[in-house]
DNA sequence: TATGAATGAGAATTCATTCAT
DNA sequence: TATGAATGAATTCTCATTCAT
């Protein structure tokens, strides 16, 4: 965050005034959702701050620019997926279940922040200028792929797991298979004729991704 | 398209008739790298024409205005694809080799043309705004799940597949399966710490999805 | 200046509407007036547009932004006073009547012209930042001191001046003579309390430079 | 002064109202080289208060506005001026000497004080519009017209000078030679194709300005 | 078919200034 | 005395689009 707040300590006099740090998650917020509907070009600043029912200027005031802000945004959207993940929980799980709850996990997650995928394109379509550089790599590299690779060794010595599988792979195997189905549901919709939002075709979505990660990942 | 041309059954020996196609066409390969490379919103008109070494005032002509020339690059990029399927020939190859060969070519097609991914991810921001309303169905409508399916009947019959596998989750698969990788390729290249575009490991990630997709299709 | 014109051969069919060069003329004038005015910060495009009567985005299509207008006033306002100086024909004159024709001319061309002044007062400003890059050398040296120094030499020559003057100091001495009276004849008429601009100031202050120059070349 | 501070009188252990007059010279100081460097139209409070290292809230305090804080800042240099004229002592002198060492003064004050001659340029581009209201006609009116008067007298009266010397177009050539020298040295230097600033230009310069004064003023 | 000139409606950003403590 | 938070009104510049030929 571009600047830092020292409200801590303070009064909470107001319910929304003069709040450094309170103006500052309310501008991220509805930063982050006119990003998500409108993508980094499409985006405007002025709507912004109507969305953040404050002044205009106090974006620049605390963010410098839109390109910082987006930043910003994008720097808190990995804390929130970070801090998601560490309630997981994993390591207490046989390692099969542990693999179909983090694809489970992986998909609620993406059902319920459809804003994370279009941001993600946005942070990709500028070729990941707006990355914060690599300065909090521990916000952003995902400890899961550590865990991953220890649920895998876990199942190749317990005799289930093929051995040989790289956690990286599976792991961006396992976003895939969620995230282009939900990020182009409209296009998909479109091409095949049919509706893959309905709750039905989200639960049959689900089962596949999960068949599919555990088929490659089982001994046959 | 919004002004067809006559030129496909004008006679090709008049100049002039051969220019505005040739014009269109070049507009249209203008529109579609400036949109890939900037999303729709971020896309600029004059850096089109400027690209095109054509007038601007030449793309409202044909094209209307930004959002029909965006629809306009849309299709023309559905038909390029669409024509790149039809030379595979799937059905003459055995199940498996048939499979293999359309995760090589979807890999193969997206590596090859980026600025595929982003007019999709494009497209979607916009919630299939502009997509072709189903009109041309069979420029959207991909023949591949059809044959897609016959494949998977193949191998089922013939014992090698499993049974009960829906040809659209496994297209949405298969395709999901490259785009998150390439598409995302920035942002995961961050995370993980590691190029994921080296020609060695763009190989494994290639090698992998075939893994995937046929460890699940396969019969135990 | 930013965009050639050709519209020399172009039938003049419309008094002001589409004749580029026209336009570009009267943005220049309506921009010289309104920086003399204020200066290059205080200078506001909208008003150089209302002055103009031309669209604010003119000026930007045809001179980029303030500081290239800016630019391209400042290199008119050198080719003017050039263009004035061409006319003077000092070589034709006895040295001392040419020094006096010297000092006359400048006293009345910044009389004229007191633009002129502020637009110098402001370049100097910005360190000189928007002279041209010298590729126009000839549009900016003054061909006067060429013909200074002649009328020097010929003075000296004579027997009526002294020799040892350098014709770079004496110009700059002239200017300087007439500038700082006229640049800054409100803080100075404040000063000392008189006005410094009544037509009876203004011609005991000419002669007064007239003195001093003569007082200073001609031989004791 | 808008807030007087009552320092004056204040004794001088009274931590806090010693600070608050210190603020003050701080944040004239700094206005001082900001308007100096942008001229009035170009500076910018927060600039100025960063260069000050105070809040920006404090200049208002201190100085009601934008507009006035210029004002004091131009007070401020007469003041100082002033104060550096009264240390001449110029009625000791023999007057070609006190003359002399008048345009040396005047030179060396200018080239020591480069803002001085911004601000002079800023305050005549606002048409003297904040002059302090010849209220302190003292703190602007130089004495030194008055000291030159007498210099000029005695030297007449000596024969050495010619009679007939207006003090007051004399002092204001001292100046303007000087002045327009280095007001302008940009713009001149980049004319004349020659570093106007180098230590033996500025050398030369110092003499050819003594020389013209000299010269015009001296009995032939 | 093709093009340079022109424009109105924004859009990001800036700036002097005030509020609340 | 001092300061961080907040704001309204510009201000520069941009952009899709239309005009006139």
């Amino acid at each position: 965050m571009t600047r830092a707040t020292r409200s801590g300590s303070a009064a909470p006099h107001d319910e929304r005034l003069r709040d450094a740090g309170r103006s500052q998650a309310t501008i991220l917020a509805a930063a982050r959702d006119e990003f998500a509907e409108h993508g980094l070009g499409g985006a405007r600043m002025e709507r912004i701050a109507t969305r953040a029912a404050l002044n205009k200027r106090l974006i620049y005031y605390y963010f410098e620019d839109k390109e910082r802000l987006f930043q910003a945004v994008l720097e808190q959207s990995y804390r929130d997926i970070r801090t998601a993940e560490q309630a997981l929980h994993l390591e207490a799980l046989p390692p099969a279940d542990a693999l179909r709850r983090l694809v489970e996990f992986t998909w609620g997650y993406y059902l319920a922040h459809p804003e994370f995928l279009t941001l993600l394109n946005s942070a990709n379509l500028h070729k990941g200028r707006h990355l914060p550089e690599s300065r909090t790599a521990s916000e952003l590299t995902s400890p899961l792929v550590e865990m991953l690779a220890q649920i895998l060794e876990r199942g190749r010595r317990g005799g289930q797991f093929r051995g040989g599988v790289d956690p990286v792979q599976l792991y961006i195997s396992i976003a895939g298979l969620a995230y282009f189905y939900l990020s182009n549901n409209h296009t998909l919709s479109t091409i095949f004729g049919r509706d893959l939002m309905t709750p039905k075709a989200r639960q049959e979505r689900l089962s596949h991704i999960a068949d599919v990660i555990l088929g490659y990942v089982l001994r046959g």
